[in-house]
DNA sequence: TCAAAAGTGTTAGATTTACACCCATGA
DNA sequence: TCATGGGTGTAAATCTAACACTTTTGA
């Protein structure tokens, strides 16, 4: 097995998923204490190992499957992080992931079994290690994907209002947007779809639901929001 | 030392460098055929193991290092490459990382004992296991922080002609671009300083030569191009 | 009847793009 | 003298940003 580059040393693998989600108008990520050690009861992003047969990417989808019981997420990855010192018990390099998902698609006694916590992105503790590193490039980068590409449905149930949306946009980039610029620039988008439907739970009047449509959007690609 | 994580398994990490240069107007990288097994005589990124007591980005800086000879260049991660069979050896993963020089920096007699070469990035041919998308992910890295940050200047003598800049902004962007318009957003630029040397070896009238001021663009970081 | 969120256009300013000629010099 | 790359400004078009009132309905 050490046939080839035996002289050199190996290092445990590890995946660290940045969970991003939206509900109550805020951008929220999942953390939890720490259920191991070194580092027990310390915040902490959910991970886990690299195992021998599977890629860092699958052992990434298995770590998000295992605590969301979700497949099919939308998932990138944030970077490698090797300081010799980051985990205080062994050589550990770690791998980092970002995922969007839609909250109510999170069962919540799921959730709890796994002891993890929907916190704003904004207030987010002291973790373990370097997560909060992680945190931040992942926050970065995924607004810089936002901005370039419309993930933001991801974040959202299939149906939706244009006021959710636009919180959505404000939540990721820290700031608030006119209302009738925003939808303007949405209408101009022909795969975000106007239905018949009505949502009346946010207001008395009653707001439109729009659905995204991965279609005409594949078709039509010419985004930039 | 396992006292931990014993019951997982390890791997080895490498690291793998995309060097950017800026030659005959072209955007080049430094590949060159493998020296050791498996995949010996393919084409190929240069890369190395990283060390149990040095941290990855450590190990990519020595990689350069010991390539180049230089010190303190720019360089930014690309990402983690963790398919399980993406080494036909053995299990490793690499972390790729791409670096800017500049090419009249790198001794030629150093880079031939080290048997790389000058490609354009346009011509890259087919390379060892999953380093062409290694080279496609930090060329589109790079593209996307030159549109944000000065970053160019890393590619070019520290004296440079407008014309030579906009060469540069050229062959990463592949598209040619408008000098006067060009020439006009430089101006607007004040950490880019006009000095009074003249560049004569590429036209009889000869060109200003200009300098980045690094002092003044962190004064002031209001930088788009 | 009123509070609360939904919905809707216009205008000024800023930014971006397109475009063509003269200059200085060495060969 | 001429071929070569260096250097310069303006106008149209596009994009962005600022801004306020009417509608609907349940409580």
């Amino acid at each position: 097995m050490t046939k080839f580059y035996g002289e050199f040393s190996k290092v445990w693998l590890s995946v660290d998923c940045i969970i991003f989600g939206f509900d109550e108008g805020k951008l929220k990520i999942l953390i939890g204490r720490r259920k191991m050690d070194p580092g027990r009861g310390e915040w902490s992003l959910y991970g886990g190992f690299v195992a021998s047969d599977e890629s860092v990417d699958d052992a990434a989808t298995r770590t998000l499957y295992d605590l969301t019981g979700l497949r099919n997420l939308y998932m990138r990855q944030v970077g490698a992080f090797g300081n010799v010192d980051r985990d205080p018990g062994e050589r550990v390099v770690s791998v980092a992931y970002y995922a969007l998902i839609n909250v109510k698609d999170y069962d919540d006694e799921l959730r709890r079994e796994h002891g993890v916590e929907w916190i704003d992105i904004n207030e987010i503790p002291q973790l373990y290690s370097d997560h909060n590193e992680m945190v931040n490039k992942a926050r970065k980068m995924m607004q810089q994907k936002l901005a370039n590409e419309p993930v933001g449905f991801r974040l959202l149930p299939s149906l939706f209002t244009l006021t959710q949306l636009q919180k959505l946009y404000e939540a990721v980039n820290g700031e608030e947007l006119d209302k009738r610029n925003f939808r303007k620039r949405i209408k101009e988008m022909d795969f975000i779809e106007k239905t018949e439907l009505i949502d009346k739970t946010s207001s008395k009047r009653g707001a439109h639901l729009y659905r995204f449509n991965k279609r005409v959007y594949n078709e039509d690609p010419t985004f930039k929001l």
